[in-house]
DNA sequence: ACATGGATTCGCT
DNA sequence: GCGAATCCATGTT
C-alpha cells in the first residue's frame, strides 16, 4: 500500500522512525528500482538550528513549508541532490532527510545511475549515505516539489504483512556540528545492525 | 555585488 | 583523521 498524506501529516521525528523498513519505489526509464529505507534524520522548523528552515522560508527551502509528502531536492557540496520528504501539516516546515537504503530490486539500474559520476565508487553499497541514495534512485533537483501521495514516479510503499521487528538506533546528526545545543539532538534513526547504513 | 561555507564522498596518511 | 572536488543559497557590503 502506498503512504498516503496522513502518513506525513505528524511529528518529522516520528515519521522519521516510521520510514526505517519501508519501501522507497522509483520509476526510472530503464525500471523500477525499490529499495528498504535503513536510515533517515529529522530536520525541524525554526527552532532546529540544524534545519534549512532556521533562517525562516526562502527560495531554496519552500518545499519544507508546503503539503507533506512533497519532495525537497537541494544541491549540496556542489555535487550531491539530497533526497528530503516533506512533513508536518502546510506552513509548519519540516523534512526527512532518506540517508540510506538497502536496494532489493533492479540493482543494474542503480548501478547505471552511479556509475555517471566521478564522485562516487560503486560497491555492494549502493545507496549508503544521502548523496549515493540519491543517485542511485536517478533523484535530482528536477524531482523537487513532486507529490508521493499522487505520482507513480516515485512513492513510499507500506509492506501489508507483518515486517521482522529490528531495534532503531537513535544518534545525533551527521555533519551539524554548526547547529550549536541542536547538533546533540538524537534525530539521526537507523536499523540496528543494518549493514547498509552510513556510519555506526 | 561579493564572500562564505555546507544535511558528502573518496582517497590518501 | 584530513583535504579536495564543485556550486549556489545565504548573509553581508
Amino acid at each position: 500500500m502506498k503512504a498516503k498524506r496522513d502518513f506525513f501529516n505528524r511529528d518529522v521525528v516520528l515519521v522519521a522512525q516510521d520510514l526505517l523498513g519501508k519501501k522507497l519505489v522509483r520509476e526510472t526509464p530503464l525500471g523500477i528500482i525499490k529499495g528498504l529505507i535503513v536510515e533517515t534524520e529529522a530536520y525541524s522548523d525554526a527552532n532546529d538550528l540544524a534545519s534549512h528552515a532556521r533562517f525562516g522560508i526562502t527560495k531554496r527551502n519552500e518545499p519544507m513549508f508546503g503539503q507533506p509528502g512533497i519532495l525537497y531536492v537541494y544541491l549540496n557540496y556542489g555535487i550531491f541532490n539530497l533526497t528530503n520528504i516533506v512533513c508536518n501539516n502546510k506552513g509548519t516546515p519540516s523534512a526527512v532527510l532518506i540517508r540510506s537504503a538497502e536496494i532489493i530490486e533492479r540493482k543494474s539500474i542503480a548501478i547505471k545511475h552511479l556509475s555517471a559520476s566521478k564522485f562516487v565508487k560503486v560497491n555492494d553499497k549502493l545507496a549508503t549515505g544521502p548523496g549515493k541514495l540519491s543517485m542511485a534512485f536517478n533523484i535530482t533537483r528536477q524531482d523537487n516539489l513532486l507529490d508521493l501521495t499522487t505520482t507513480s514516479k516515485l512513492y513510499i510503499e507500506i509492506p501489508n504483512k507483518t515486517v521482522p521487528l529490528f531495534d532503531i538506533i537513535k544518534r545525533p546528526r551527521i555533519g551539524v556540528d554548526y547547529a550549536d545545543h541542536c547538533r546533540d539532538l538524537p534525530w539521526r534513526f537507523y536499523i540496528g545492525g543494518n549493514r547498509y547504513v552510513s556510519r555506526k
